[in-house]
DNA sequence: TAGACTCTGTAACAAATGTTACTATACTTT
DNA sequence: AAAGTATAGTAACATTTGTTACAGAGTCTA
């Protein structure tokens, strides 16, 4: 069995499962920033995030872009669960963030796994329960905090998931991922630049201390 | 079998589930206005609407409120599931917005069903689905809308809801929703009555034309 | 190396939203 | 009926966020 499974999914899942997926699973190494899921789109497969980093956007009809939040290693896409179960299509737009290892997993194998192992079906409603409670704290976020105040939750949660204190970003895609105007991250930034927080430079962002 | 049950999830569920349903779970009627569920509790048994209307609302540490969505006839409320699931506690208040039935089901049997019955294992992930989508759908509304367009939104999924064109609430109320001022909201149905779309009454908004 | 292009900084202004304060009216209680 | 309370209307103003415009610095390419 290939050892990144067993390291990454070796205490949640039972040994016969791991070999269940070991054997109808496909690996997958994805670059960086390429699209995974388009809005619209349908899924056949479902995948488990072995390492890496992918951003889930919520994108309109209109093309506003507001980043919903990211999954790691561990996780699994909740929107391309309830895809697959419902034959629904996607509501979001993934990204990998970072170069991305991934299992795909086929359909008719989730279904079948679910009444036939506990740690599965545990999985599969912890996948759930976790993205919902991320879109809530997304809503919190939006709802009751300043732009400013997001841009450090932001930036925060973008060096935990690169684990990298330097962010390479322009402006331009933060104001994207946030759904304001560059000039607006610029001002933001420049102000903590001014508190000493961050260190800019062009096309990255330096954390100091948040 | 109570009629109310086959009424309303006759064509979701199985004779046999219905019955178990109907044999284990407990009716219950609940008033308006009353809180069913809040932040930091947790619950031992998971509610089937069967009449009625709840209202979920996300309320964070400072005391600031904002409508999440409803819940009809139907439906289940997916923060108790994984709540029930997990052992984990609730991160909403549930209040009922008219007066609801429901039938309170023991987690005990909730998880046995799942891998008993293809339906219910169906009805739990669509469950998880919706209430996913509404999420994503109310922070679209934050995100991408203006306040004037919320209002609108807002007024249009109340008179929904309550399949009334009168809507019995005052500004104060409404702005708690929608996390924002009273002065704000009676400012912009004003507008909305000098369009000729609604007429403020005292305590009540009656919809002419959205 | 000249020109094109991208990224950032900044000012000036516009629009949306939030706050405070005060008034009038309707309703409730005593 | 008088007093108190809740609700709504409105003005004036503050703050936050968004927009437009332009300049300068870095990067790329013919």
């Amino acid at each position: 069995m290939i050892q990144l499974l067993k390291d990454n999914y070796g205490n949640l899942f039972e040994k016969e499962l791991l070999l269940e997926i070991n054997g109808v699973g496909t690996f997958k190494t994805i670059p960086e920033g390429f699209t995974i899921i388009r809005p619209g789109s349908y899924t056949t497969s479902m995948p488990l995030i072995i390492e890496g980093a992918i951003k889930i956007i919520r994108e309109d009809a209109n093309g506003d872009e507001l980043l919903l939040y990211f999954l790691e290693k561990g996780d699994t896409c909740a929107m391309t669960l309830s895809c697959c179960f419902g034959q629904h299509k996607s509501e979001i737009k993934a990204i990998t963030e970072t170069e991305t290892t991934l299992i795909m997993i086929p359909i008719r194998k989730m279904e079948e796994w679910i009444t036939k192992y506990y740690s599965w079906r545990n999985f599969v409603f912890e996948s759930y329960h976790n993205r919902l409670l991320e879109a809530i704290e997304t809503i919190d976020s939006i709802a009751f905090l300043n732009m400013d105040e997001r841009l450090l939750k932001y930036l925060k949660n973008k060096t935990k998931i690169n684990q990298n204190t330097i962010i390479k970003n322009t402006h331009q895609e933060i104001a994207y991922d946030l759904h304001t105007s560059r000039v607006v991250i610029s001002r933001l930034l420049k102000k903590l630049e001014n508190e000493g927080k961050i260190q800019l430079n062009r096309n990255s962002i330096e954390i100091i201390s948040l």
